[in-house]
DNA sequence: TGCCAGGCTTCAC
DNA sequence: GTGAAGCATGGC
């Protein structure tokens, strides 16, 4: 049986190079989580979705076919062409070669922009786990209430929420010191200094030059807020899993040149392979 | 138990 | 412009 997939609710897809656990796993999204042997569920855009791997490239996502066609055919980015990045890498290069195709199946998900900005304010000098059940503790304080097939979950926090909560609310949900980052960012969108939106029509340089000037956005924030939240896929957030790759395999000095307007996709096939595989 | 985490701000120099 | 200390708290 389906369980929580009902027939005229439920939406069978087949794609190349689409691969949940892996984006699961890619620490783009905190909020994908893996709910059984072959379930994961996602909370995004204030709605819960359920997905299950049929076989290999071939899911059931719990949703309408409009609502796919709507909201997750983007957001999981799944009308690139990913294999035509990968073949730009030169054979040459045996490590990244070997990353891209350890990590064929990750898309560059598109992301809600205030969501990415508070999630990776809160993720400097946090492990992976820890900004997952500081995102969720957010969600269950603050958040909106999602009636999930009879079980609640709960949305991401609105601007005006995580202001409301102010700092004590946020300190309470393990933010440490970055608490007053989520609350100044907050500030700033309610007074309208911000607007996550409307930057989605900005160009890179300008974007990056907003997001840098919020307390608590550095280089490696704001790229991945670009990558992540504004689908700017030149965006090339280094972190020290990064900086470990290339040191190890590039003398220091990734060549970036040659992966001009999609070096945030090299990116993550080296952070995933990186972080997930040992044998390299 | 102690160490480290998808870094940034601040303050010397 | 570069370098180094300090930072709250959870995971392992």
């Amino acid at each position: 049986m389906l369980g929580t997939f009902k027939e005229n609710l439920m939406v069978r897809v087949d794609f190349p190079c689409f691969d949940i656990q892996k984006i699961a796993e890619s620490g783009q999204c905190f909020r994908l989580v893996r709910s059984g042997q072959d379930d994961w569920t996602l909370t995004a855009f204030g709605k819960a979705l359920h997905i299950r791997k049929i076989k290999n490239g071939e899911y059931i996502f719990s949703c309408t076919k409009r609502e796919f066609n709507s909201i997750w055919k983007n957001y999981f980015d799944l009308e690139s062409d990913y294999g035509a990045y990968a073949d730009q890498i030169p054979k040459s290069d045996r490590f990244l070669s070997a990353a891209a195709e350890y990590s064929e199946g990750i898309r560059i998900l598109n992301q809600d922009p205030w969501e990415m900005l508070i999630t990776f304010l809160l993720s400097q000098r946090k492990s992976i786990p820890a900004i997952r059940t500081c995102v969720e503790k957010l969600a269950s304080s603050f958040g909106n209430e999602i009636n999930d097939d009879g079980k609640t979950v709960y949305a991401f926090p609105t601007p005006e929420q995580l202001y409301h909560a102010g700092v004590d609310g946020i300190l309470s949900c393990s933010a440490g010191y970055r608490a007053p980052y989520l609350y100044e960012a907050a500030s700033l969108v309610l007074s309208g200094e911000l607007d996550p939106e409307y930057l989605k029509n900005s160009d890179d340089a300008e974007l990056k030059e907003k997001l840098l000037s919020l307390r608590g956005v550095g280089e490696k924030v704001a790229n991945c807020v670009m990558l992540f939240g504004y689908h700017r896929i030149n965006a090339f957030p280094v972190d020290v899993w990064m900086n470990r790759m290339i040191d190890r395999h590039y003398n220091g000095s990734f060549p970036m040149d040659l992966y001009r307007g999609f070096a945030g996709i090299i990116q993550q096939y080296i952070f995933y392979y990186g972080r997930t595989y040992s044998g390299h």
